[in-house]
DNA sequence: TCAATTACGAAATGATATTGACATAACCGA
DNA sequence: TCGGTTATGTCAATATCATTTCGTAATTGA
């Protein structure tokens, strides 16, 4: 049963003190009930004990209890519109699966996109660039895809860039080449994979500077991590959805090139040469892409 | 100024334990910061004080102080819901980098959101899991990484994938065992890479059937696909962005997921198993993830 | 009008929250 | 590697809060 409804009709006759307060409660309902006991009480004219009382009666343990159910169904208020709120566009429901999905990830996106907080970029940016040693790079079954990703973009931009794939025995081996003025970039999602947990610690216990992204519910890594970047990954699908992560790996790479812009394009220019050289890439009509692509399209 | 912007730019330099707590802050805003700063240190695994000192940080006179102003903004927000459209202010033009090009990548996402063809999704769909020889995938430089993340989905919903990983000239060898039954998924965006046309132009000749993940420009295999899944990739950066891509790869893994439900389950569970008996992910507080994840939270 | 019952507030209490002071640990520049 | 600086947790003091107890006022039924 809702707080309101019980607030309505769970009590057959109130008294006069009583309705005080469900009126007042009711008046705009449910932010009234937010703050304390004490706070009600001095509102509806009425003294603190009443007000415990009355949650009492009204079938609550505590007043805290009351509140709880009271932040619960604010949320369920706050979080369905947030979200419906676009989609409200289309008469959603019998939406095709795949549009429904990408729509929803571009909520996501969109809802993501106001708590982006710049200042932990400016931070990592630093010190990804700045750092003297290696910058190694990890990630878990599908996230050590985003991993790979950052280590191509980070290659083109420093020298000693290395991506440790997939976790493996091997993989342990390299710490003995990790230390204090190295970086490692941790990708974990839930699940968090355990070798990836355990790799991660023994990393940051050799001293190594510990760079981490994941998702809201924080991997264990975060707790040696010296930065960690957060992204949202639910959708409405039974999977979590990778385009936050991917978005902040690509802002952060988008960031080092406008910081980095001169030792930069030196790199890059060398790179296309070579490529350019073994014809890696189709010569023809291509645009030019990539770094080196113009913007006026 | 919102709170919410003071916990996205009040702080140009946070420390480690003042970003777990702005993250945590702003993970559900504004809930979040609903209830005492005792809870919300406990949650953000900080000290009592931290988070006094923070929002003292922020310009807030006291806790107190900052918890009014967020139920103001609550308030306001229940108050009109034309105010929560207002959220999606406009940004001041000289603003961070990093968010320039979420917000950037995110109206690109709106943009194709609204354009997806859902029945080639379908025809995919069926030429993927209902092909009777096996699925290769294949990539550039970077959108490898989209075919790996892609395998890795395939391998859960069917046998027989193989992600062909980076085109070398070993990789060549492998056309001999490809043909009529099988299928070959093929990323390619922008510079298009001559080593992976000629892969899958030879594919194409011996039979296989072709499906391109590409931008609107369209790569040279576009010819001999079956199918193209077209993805736009322009974004305010120097570089591409891969969100799009990313996105029609996951809603295609939704829809897979969607239709094939049975027969998918079991080989989900079949891994679950697997990986739980060989302690792969963390056992511990983690909630259950991928596949099998709750919808609760 | 009276007595019994209920409603209600004042004061007290035990618990909890906030915040300041202090100490330690981490970090940075030399 | 070593001071100086900053960050952050521990402790303690104060304030506040929720809740119990108790006494009084209001109400009800005869």
């Amino acid at each position: 049963m809702r707080v309101r409804d019980k607030l309505t009709d769970g009590l057959p006759a109130p008294t006069p003190a009583e309705a005080k307060i469900v009126q007042l409660l009711l008046a705009d309902y449910p932010l009234s009930g937010l703050g304390t006991a004490a706070q009600i009480a001095k509102r509806a004219g009425v003294s603190d004990p009443t007000v415990a009382r009355l949650v009492a009666k009204l079938g609550y343990a505590s007043f805290a209890d009351f509140q709880a159910e009271l932040l619960a169904e604010l949320e369920a208020r706050l979080h369905s519109p947030l979200l419906m709120m676009e989609a409200r566009r289309v008469p959603a429901g019998d939406d095709h699966v795949a549009r429904a999905y990408i729509r929803s990830a571009t909520r996501r996106m969109a809802d993501f996109s106001d708590k982006v907080t710049p200042a932990i970029f400016d931070q990592v940016e630093e010190l990804v660039m700045e750092a003297p040693g290696r910058v190694y790079l990890l990630g878990g079954r599908f996230s050590r895809h985003l991993a790979g990703m950052l280590a191509g973009y980070l290659g083109q931009f420093r020298e000693g860039v290395a991506d440790l794939g997939l976790c493996s025995s091997e993989t342990f081996d390299r710490l003995v080449d990790m230390g204090r003025r190295d970086v490692l970039i941790v990708f974990d999602y839930r699940r968090y994979q355990s070798d990836v947990v355990r790799f991660s610690e023994q990393a940051a216990e050799r001293g190594v500077r510990l760079v981490l992204f994941t998702d809201p519910w924080l991997s264990p890594v975060a707790a040696g991590a010296l930065h960690v970047l957060v992204a949202p990954v639910e959708v409405e699908s039974p999977y979590d959805t990778f385009l936050p992560p991917l978005a902040q790996v690509e802002a952060l790479c988008t960031l080092i090139v406008a910081r980095r812009q001169e030792r930069i394009e030196k790199r890059v220019v060398e790179f296309e040469n070579a490529r350019e050289a073994n014809g890696v890439t189709m010569s023809g009509a291509t645009m030019s892409g990539a770094a080196t692509k113009d913007r006026n399209s």
